[in-house]
DNA sequence: TTTAAACATGTCAATATATACATGTTTAAT
DNA sequence: ATTAAACATGTATATATTGACATGTTTAAA
């Protein structure tokens, strides 16, 4: 299916950019919902050259350190606009291995348990935080035809998926954590 | 990392169990948080067997056809163990076709933006549903230390998942529906 | 009795992904 | 001047995943 694919026409259908900077978006702020290491991005733009979809302009640093700056083609962007309107149903919910963790989790003693969830627990706070700390960039939600209102609703999504994380793991909590009443008695 | 191999330790670990049955439980109701084809599957047996770490019995049902049911040793067991109390880093974020899109959504226009989160919508509300249904059958929470917990704590994982993703779309439909101001001055 | 669905196990090829290997330049701070 | 961080581009290997190929049996419904 070559989502890997689109997503690099799509970044370069909004500016052109250098394999290293395209690294730099799939480990930043597109983490959030894509990735790519550089080894995966640099033979994907090399395929994507072959097939006519991007061409690039050498550009010169200092005395020769070159950077490749990838522009998309109007083949390219026909193909990205293309894919972009295909309506898909819904995917498969995404592996998770803490989850997967969680499922077997009554082989763990309560206390190991509880450790357990109120240290992923910390993290997804922080990371909470640091999301709703990039939405302060937005006073009011961009123009709805503008690159910014993509990095705006993603960015919601994100902070919504953070909440209702750090929520799934309270619950867990509560429930190992509740005395239990068979004990008392 | 084998994942796979602790998600087939885990469930073998439950109660023994044939490759057919495995394939039908990632695809059934792990498919919340894990799955896997038969194709990967029967390879992951065999290699768990070569190590020690399952054993099979052969089942025949009718005149010939055969089963092997297996069954995890102790050695499996205890890796199994060992590997559910590593405490572990939060995963990236999981990958998302559908806010890859909406990422580049404003190429759309506003109308065929509509239409594709509403039949996302529409799709993510029937599984919803769906996993309430499920639900309805845990009155109350199970015992902390049986496998019934695991079960019901993905399960509400699931549903809140499920409803995060119906709340985000009805407000990335909600700024795509907004009157334009500017249109109307 | 025929037929479809479910049972049952496997392999193969193509993709996709992660990690490490490999090499070097430029810039900014110490 | 030195050094660390950032810039810049690639390859190779191992593992993971998907989808197709391949073959057959048993059960329950029509």
């Amino acid at each position: 299916m070559r989502t890997l694919k689109y997503a690099i026409l799509g970044l370069l259908n909004r500016k052109p950019m250098t394999g290293y900077e395209l690294a730099k978006e799939f480990n930043y702020e597109l983490a959030e919902f894509w990735y790519a290491n550089h080894s995966q991005i640099y033979p994907e733009l090399k395929k994507l050259n072959n097939e006519g979809l991007v061409e690039f302009d050498v550009e010169i640093s200092g005395d020769i350190l070159e950077a490749k700056r990838y522009h998309i083609t109007e083949e390219g962007k026909d193909d990205f606009i293309k894919w972009l309107h295909k309506d898909v149903k819904i995917s498969k919910t995404p592996k998770d291995k803490f989850r997967l963790r969680m499922y077997f989790s009554n082989e763990l003693d309560l206390t190991t348990r509880v450790q357990m969830m109120e240290n992923q627990r910390l993290q997804h706070v922080k990371r909470l935080n640091t999301l709703m700390k990039t939405c302060e960039q937005y006073p009011e939600v961009p123009e709805r035809d503008s690159d910014r209102f993509g990095d705006f609703i993603v960015l919601r999504g994100a902070i919504m998926r953070q909440e209702m994380i750090v929520a799934w793991l309270d619950e867990c909590i509560g429930y190992c954590k509740v005395p239990d009443l068979k004990e008392k008695e």
